[in-house]
RNA sequence: GGUUCCGUAGCUCAGCUGGAUAGAGCAACAGCCUUCUAAGCUGUGGGUCUUGGGUUCGAAUCCCAACGGAAUCACCA
């Protein structure tokens, strides 16, 4: 049992025998305290008014007097300010719960088991027509991120990815490439695949424009109005009739057309491969829409016959969600090709065929709400026990000074750009510092460099609230020192440094095995010089990684661990500055600052990589 | 217009399951390296928590409304 729990018991019996009332657990309001007051846990006691009749400061003082008799080694002292009961807890409890956690390999994360619920986590899911850019690295970190944390959660996790690997889009860059590529290809000019690739959609986009002002222009000579005019322009050009008839040729199995396709869409996901590995994730199971967009038509017709959906007379398929505040939604084109809801339902049933979800969550960006509140009913109504309770795990976008990133006016912040620019920025930054990477070789000092860039990077945006829009200057590069992951590395290689030398002289043994009282060596658990109040802060904030863990779990929510960390690291850095720990001479006060910085160490590496952020041993 | 989300210091963000005097970082200014890594530590200044009501012993937090911003409401994905 935890201190907190302990002493929440204890009041649940003081409410009881002082006032002969039973109160609800929740009643039971204890929280750490704050910084400025004397104490380590607060109870509130305004809650417990109403059963003591009496007023918040003399209901605070009897149960202060209770605590101290009835639990005299867990609660030292108290003092009551207003309705707030400080408590003091005894430092030998803080030893031993330094010692637990000292000695706890998996510390604050719940262990995953055969028997454990399966989530299903989607992520990244990209075009094939263009290179990852800011918002996906958004996508793929906090897809990441999260898997992590539900792991961390006691939870089976499957990391899954759908490649949006067919439509217009990927007709485009085919196009344009067989008109202007002069048979380019990755290894001939060196660029990356899906560059290369992003280079056609491009450009196949400008000459679609400039062939549609031009008859925009026409058929407004000829008398129409200007967005009729753009309309038709639009339908007309001959470009961009190639590109869907392209797309039929696809749709028939055209073996020129798949070949192509083939090709190009391997090329990009070389290139993606490549992302994928520099920002650290990956995927157990890959869909692709090409595989998966027939089975949602399957699954839609097997809706029309159960009469969930239903056909219009030009042969579109719809469901009518008026019942649930929605509105009708499109299945089947009367063409009967799918569309987007489709390939979703398709999807789903492929990997429900595939996996026994409990439950599937979307990292997929906030402009998708709608269409997930609608897969989630249709996912529901067509049966998929796990439809009705998906999570769209929504995200914000990233913005920049003077708006959203459009790939169009080229203010897209390119993946491989930005991770290659903290990367070196890092490395600079190293070169200024004194000494620090002495006796170290170029390769090393480029890994640390790679490790601090991409922590930076991965901290920047895990710490801000997933939900939110956030805000990227490409002109300020992102920061290397305050509430950075940096800052966090900073503080595990400092770390490190200490224990390595400890270890090397041989003055470290650790805590656990010197608090049996009956050896000779043990801690003097029940003196009360042992500890400092920085010490116990910083033991509490220890023991608070689990909490974290869960909350961020329970909320979805990853900023958590992002926030925990830097609690933890600035709590640590004071106490850094304030106690000599090796050259502490008083043995035991040595051992337990040791075992201190093992834990704070231990904590943040597991929290870091909760968050996918690796820690350099030096930097 | 309907729906959803957001609005906290000059800037970027925490805090939001109601609790004490609303916190960090950046930027500015002033200090701290003969001492375990100064990517660090300490201090100063900086707030109508968008506004107005309501609930409550207590509201940045919950409810309602207004204002401001974003997304979405396609036979696009």
């Amino acid at each position: 049992m935890s201190i907190e729990q302990i002493i929440t018991q204890a009041v649940l019996t003081a409410v009881k025998e002082l006032y002969g009332q039973d109160v609800a657990e929740a009643q039971v309001q204890l929280g750490a305290t704050k910084k400025e007051f004397e104490g380590h846990l607060t109870l509130v006691v305004f809650p417990l008014l109403k059963v003591s009749r009496k007023k918040p400061e003399d209901t605070a003082q009897e149960i202060g007097e209770y605590l101290t008799t009835h639990l005299p080694e867990v609660v030292a002292s108290y003092n009551v300010i207003k309705g707030f009961l400080n408590l003091v807890v005894a430092d030998s409890c803080w030893v031993k719960l330094l010692a637990d956690i000292q000695q706890d390999e998996h510390f604050g994360l719940t262990p995953v088991t055969d028997d454990s619920p399966l989530v299903m986590i989607e992520y990244s899911s990209p075009n094939t027509n263009k290179p990852l850019h800011l918002g996906h690295v958004r996508n793929n970190l906090l897809g990441w991120a999260l898997a992590q944390v539900m792991q961390a959660n006691g939870k089976r996790v499957v990391k899954t990815n759908i490649v949006n690997d067919r439509g217009i889009h990927i007709c485009k860059s085919m196009l344009a490439w067989l008109k202007w590529g002069n048979g380019e290809t990755p290894e001939s000019t060196g660029l990356k695949g899906d560059h290369l690739i992003g280079k056609y959609y491009v450009a196949f986009d400008q000459h679609f424009r400039a062939e549609r002002q031009q008859l925009m222009e026409q058929f407004m000579q000829e008398g129409m109005g200007e967005e009729t005019a753009k309309e038709r322009a639009e339908k007309e050009s001959p470009l961009m009739q190639e590109a869907r008839a392209m797309l039929v040729k696809w749709e028939q199995n055209d073996p020129e057309v798949r070949a192509l396709w083939e090709k190009m869409n391997n090329w990009v996901y070389a290139g993606f491969d490549e992302t994928y590995r520099a920002l650290g994730v990956g995927f157990d199971k890959i869909y692709y829409e090409s595989q998966t967009y027939l089975e949602g038509k399957e699954k839609v017709e097997e809706g029309l016959q159960k009469g969930i959906f239903y056909r219009r007379d030009d042969g579109s398929v719809w469901a009518d969600l008026t019942a649930e505040g929605l509105d009708e939604k499109l299945l089947l084109r009367s063409d009967g090709t799918s569309v987007y809801m489709t390939q979703d339902i398709g999807t789903a049933k492929l990997r429900f065929q595939d996996f026994p979800i409990d439950q599937m969550i979307y990292v997929v960006g906030n402009e998708q709400n709608y269409h997930f509140q609608v897969l989630s009913i249709l996912l529901d109504k067509l049966g998929f026990r796990w439809g009705r309770d998906l999570v769209h795990f929504s995200y914000g976008m990233v913005e920049l000074p003077n708006g959203k990133m459009k790939s169009r006016e080229g203010t897209v912040v390119d993946a491989d750009d930005l991770i290659a620019k903290m990367i070196s920025d890092a490395r600079e930054m190293s070169r200024d510092k004194v000494n620090k990477l002495e006796g170290l070789t170029e390769e090393e000092a480029q890994e640390i460099a790679r490790v601090v860039g991409l922590g930076a990077l991965k901290y920047f945006i895990l710490k801000v609230d997933a939900r939110k829009n956030m805000l990227f200057n490409p002109e300020e590069s992102i920061d290397f020192n305050g509430n950075t992951g940096p800052f966090i590395q900073y503080t595990y290689a400092r770390i490190r440094s200490i224990l390595r030398k400890a270890a090397a002289t041989d003055v470290y043994t650790s805590l656990a095995t010197r608090i049996d009282e009956n050896a000779n060596t043990s801690i003097r658990v029940s003196e009360t010089d042992l500890l400092s109040e920085k010490e116990i802060a910083l033991i509490q904030q220890l023991a608070a990684f689990g909490a974290s863990v869960r909350q961020a779990g329970s909320d979805y929510n990853v900023s958590v661990i992002a926030n925990y960390s830097y609690e933890l690291a600035k709590e640590f850095n004071g106490f850094y500055h304030d106690f000599q720990i090796l050259k502490e001479e008083d043995e035991q006060k040595r051992c337990v600052r040791l075992a201190l910085c093992e834990c704070v160490a231990k904590v943040i590496k597991e929290a870091m990589g909760l968050l996918g952020i690796e820690v350099p041993e030096r930097m």
